[in-house]
DNA sequence: TAATCTTATGCAAACGTTTGCATAGATTAT
DNA sequence: ATAATCTATGCAAACGTTTGCATAAGATTA
């Protein structure tokens, strides 16, 4: 169908040298190889004749495809969309292709895109859907094939991550709350099996602790995933304990858009009568009804320093293993206030 | 680095047939030309060993990657998220993988990506970021790959696209407006240099016309890009003309939200004293203060129905061009009220 | 000037498939 | 029984590169 491309032989018979000094002539590091009139000769006939080289033959004999796959629950979730962006920006400005998935958290889903990078032969991966111990990690490991983990870790002391900051996040919204007044603080808590909202929850307790409030443990709350409905159920559930909370701590910003649909429905002032602090800073969080207090996550510094560490782990696989975390910030806005006396 | 993989012929000779044999019993076309118990033994000893086809080798030999690039403004922007996901769903069902691009409405980020893809071999594309007469998509059509355009269309009547049908919604709007009394509508436009931008345009005068309200040119303002800020500046532009205006209907959901910003500036009660109408229905525009009455398109359809389209065309590039218009629906939410008497 | 070293190029094998053609054996028809 | 047809398999070429090795100059040294 599409007509048949122009190929190195072909650029090669037109300068009247053979294919293999083409090539060479067009490799920046066999460059030197080949005198310098030449080189000149075959680039200008490559420009002309439109030359493009057939990437499969190159992958094939150099078992390099400059792909790079990266696997996420959901790209629809804005905060995964900004790590695809931090990463798409970094390994693009050094030739590589990224093929996304989305697993929604499926661990069959999981396991068959992982089959697929591999027909594909990705020279790395990124992943962002680890949950901890996540045995899919320990296969990665023992195939081979370089990879990072993002935003989500396994606590596989032998891969490299990058992460935010969860436990330091913490301590900021309780410090924040405390001075605001608040004792009675709950804590909805993201799901265990994500070190996102096992890390977040160790923040909050540590939290606590500094700033030394009293614990009530009945004011925790955990939910299996991290939505919306999720969030309200679990508010739900706070409010029908009757226990004069003044604060929620959320494990993040779309269950906290849950938890203010329940105090809506209560008649609950959120940022008056009841403070709340969720986290990521995803987009338009400021734009929410109140606009959120929440700890802000610089996901596309994630997504960029994981492709960075990626493409260094490309090139030799035995750097030693390390996790970044990002500092995060706390972004104070109308969803928090002085606790009322009531 | 990788411990080398486990090829064709090693199959073979582990069940004493030739690599061929083994190809054929593996491809599902040439499966009845191998006798069925061999075949048998072939696909045991496949998965015994875990032999996966290499991609590259079949790709030299067939000049099909399965693989498809898909060219995206920004994959940040919500709508655009849902698109690749929508796609994403259709395509990896039928064994394709995608590449994704952002060209943040970059002429020469265009240029680069497409050529790319060219590199990559795709077997089709998908394009998200054309202009009204984009040269770029002529450029495609001489090239010869298949591609199909997605919600932004290029007016080209040689090729397929398919988009949400924005004069309706443009009618539904107006309809909606003048059943609640407003007559003084202002509209602020997207760029017109995107079929998204003209035709809601174009649908706001039919609209006007429909339902018999005089159109004052002074209430129309276009913006150059689809941002918040332009959208704000628009009102800004639009409050100072000291109008009386009721409602102002907005190109996309992103502006209003900026008109959001200029209105509460202003101490104006948003579905109130003045009424916003969106475009999209982006997430969380239920969310906002007060939740966005807009016209909802359906981006995953838009998504998954090019995608459809584009495995049509990579299977037979000469099936007619046709357009797809997904019909919107508007969805009345808090920002839209009766007009005020005052 | 001969011997040695350097440099630029060509040659050909290899990467792992797919596929048209040839062939040997089995099946059917005459 | 022999010829004709069919079927399952093997053979080998091709896809477009890269790259180790060989080689023919040219440059350098003694």
């Amino acid at each position: 169908m599409a007509k048949s491309r122009v190929t190195l032989k072909d650029v090669a018979i037109k300068v009247g040298v053979h294919s293999s000094t083409v090539s060479r002539a067009l490799n920046p590091v066999t460059r030197n190889m080949v005198t310098e009139e030449i080189a000149q000769k075959i680039l200008s006939t490559v420009a002309k004749m439109g030359y493009k080289p057939n990437a499969f033959a190159q992958s094939l004999k150099t078992n390099r495809s400059y792909t790079v796959g990266v696997m996420v629950p959901d790209l629809t979730n804005p905060a995964f969309a900004l790590i695809i962006k931090g990463i798409d920006n970094m390994l693009e400005a050094h030739g590589y292709s990224v093929i996304v998935a989305n697993t929604y958290n499926l661990e069959e889903k999981q396991k068959s895109t992982l089959n697929k990078f591999r027909e594909r032969h990705v020279d790395g991966l990124i992943i962002a859907t680890a949950r901890r111990k996540e045995k899919l990690i320990e296969e990665c490991l023992k195939e081979g094939t370089p990879f990072v983990e993002a935003v989500r870790a396994s606590g596989n002391t032998e891969v490299c991550s990058v992460v935010s900051d969860e436990v330091i996040g913490g301590n900021m919204v309780i410090s924040h709350l405390a001075q605001l007044g608040h004792k009675k603080i709950a804590y909805i808590a993201g799901p265990q099996y994500f070190s996102t909202g096992f890390e977040r929850y160790q923040g909050f307790l540590q939290g606590m602790q500094h700033s030394g409030i009293d614990l009530d443990k009945d004011l925790v709350v955990f939910c299996d995933a991290f939505s919306e409905k999720e969030g309200r159920n679990a508010a739900s559930k706070l409010l029908a304990l009757d226990k004069e909370i003044t604060a929620i701590y959320v494990g993040n910003d779309i269950m906290a858009l849950g938890v203010y649909g329940e105090l809506e429905a209560h008649g609950i002032k959120c940022g008056q009568d009841i403070s709340i602090v969720g986290f990521d800073d995803m987009p338009f969080a400021d734009k929410f009804s109140p606009p959120l207090t929440t700890v802000h996550t610089p996901m596309i510094n994630v997504g960029t320093e994981a492709a960075r560490i990626l493409i260094d782990k490309v090139g030799n696989n035995k750097v030693p293993a390390r996790t970044i975390k990002l500092k995060p910030d706390l972004i104070v806005r109308a969803s928090t206030g002085p606790v009322t006396l009531g």
